[in-house]
DNA sequence: GGCAAACACGAGCGGCCGCTCGCGTTTTTC
DNA sequence: GAAAAACGCGAGCGGCCGCTCGTGTTTGCC
């Protein structure tokens, strides 16, 4: 399992100059650490409006009230403005669900978890719109994509693994469906969470919490409301 | 209500050729009709593989084995070709949605209504992916984007109507709101599907069923299953 | 057969975009 | 304070893409 650790990227600073290999050390000044959060914050805009593809260099750099030339004094390509900009979003979504998906305390009723969970994680999306539309996008670059499906498959595993211990007695397949769904499903919800503000915002995400539990409840009740299900009764799916 | 007839667009044939306007009613031979429907596939599977955006209209022509001046012989534009290519997809989504989306014969169980929406919708986009690719896709060209959100309207209104049959006490906000929520929860559930195949697909199939007819079943018992509820116990919404 | 119109071709034009390069400015280091 | 390195600029290069145009071929009509 260490090896699947990714460190640092090691993107940002590397360890000794004399490396050996073609990587450029490049110290960089606290004034250059300030450019890149502003290019990347101006990335985070332009890419949220246009998509990758369609936002182009020369609008972040206006956007972030520079140059094209400065811009590239800090990003190789346009595909990197992209990928460190989706690393930090997938760094701080990985501390938000690693303090929820945790399965250690689930004794909580299904209601309060999902309570807990779609909270979270909604209010994490809106705070990032850049997430949503990086993540999502269907014309991001090929690094970027790995990224994504890491990501994705980390929340999945964590989701099934909730699952699984709601409904032990479902078979993986089952599980792994069921929890593909519920992300699909809550997609769908943040898609017009999203595109809502105010009291209809609130509503959609009621209505969102509700799918996501009458979907769930009558899988899990049929493991753990009703212990005694004699095995022959398999619900139809 | 008849102004909201869209005739037949009048793109490809016109009524006189004294029009008078710039029309130029170009009387096309059985030849170009096929070089039409030719691109017209070709296209739909260069959109549905890089999206609008990125499909270049170069592409097209090479898939449909003519050359760029072929393809604009007749297609004044790139987004003329998306949405002649549109129209054609929604004129069958209307045929399919209007056999099965009338709120005349609901006197069906809401389970097997469902089966029913479903299948014929699953149906629909598995013949045409393109179709999901055009509509949903970001970067569509603004007048496909009209058309969509004419049929995303006019599919919304009648899945609202079906529902405020079930439930006809709920206010029109809270039954919008939950048209929308299900238009919602196919599309997610309609892009699993897409992406798998055979049992798996069918496996979806079924979970989206779950997933509506559970969401669903709650709101129309509020109101039809129980009928002397009383006004003061709104479930939590 | 003869003529006009529709069809077909493909090299190439204009424009946009990702990215570079030469040069000037600010900061760090000794 | 002076050399070195990081920062900053913006005109412009190469390449791709949507689209055109001049020319040649096929089809419909008399």
């Amino acid at each position: 399992m260490v090896d699947k650790q990714q460190t640092e990227d090691g993107r940002t600073q590397a360890s000794a100059p004399e490396d050996g290999r073609d990587e450029k050390p490049r110290r960089r000044q606290a004034r250059g650490e300030r450019r890149i959060a502003q290019l990347l914050d101006a990335a985070a805009t332009v890419f949220c409006t246009s998509g990758y593809t369609a936002a182009s260099t020369n609008a972040i750099a206006r956007e972030a009230g520079v140059s094209p030339g400065t811009l590239y004094q800090f990003f190789p390509n346009k595909e990197a403005i992209a990928i460190e900009l989706g690393d930090r979003l997938i760094h701080k979504m990985r501390d938000t669900y690693g303090e929820v998906l945790t399965p250690a305390d689930t004794a909580a009723p299904l209601r309060e978890l999902l309570d807990g969970i779609v909270d979270r994680f909604i209010d994490f999306n809106c705070q990032h719109p850049a997430f949503f539309a990086l993540m999502h996008g269907p014309d991001v670059p090929g690094r970027m994509a790995e990224a994504h499906d890491a990501l994705h498959a980390a929340l999945l595993a964590r989701l099934q693994d909730l699952i699984a211990f709601y409904a032990p007695d479902a078979p993986r397949a089952a599980t792994a469906r069921i929890a593909e769904m519920c992300f699909g499903l809550f997609k769908a919800g943040l898609e017009l969470i999203l595109a809502h503000e105010g009291a209809e915002r609130d509503g959609y995400v009621t209505e969102l919490k509700n799918a996501l539990f009458r979907y769930l409840d009558p899988v899990i009740g049929d493991a753990v409301g009703a212990v005694a299900q004699p095995p022959g009764a398999t619900s139809g799916g």
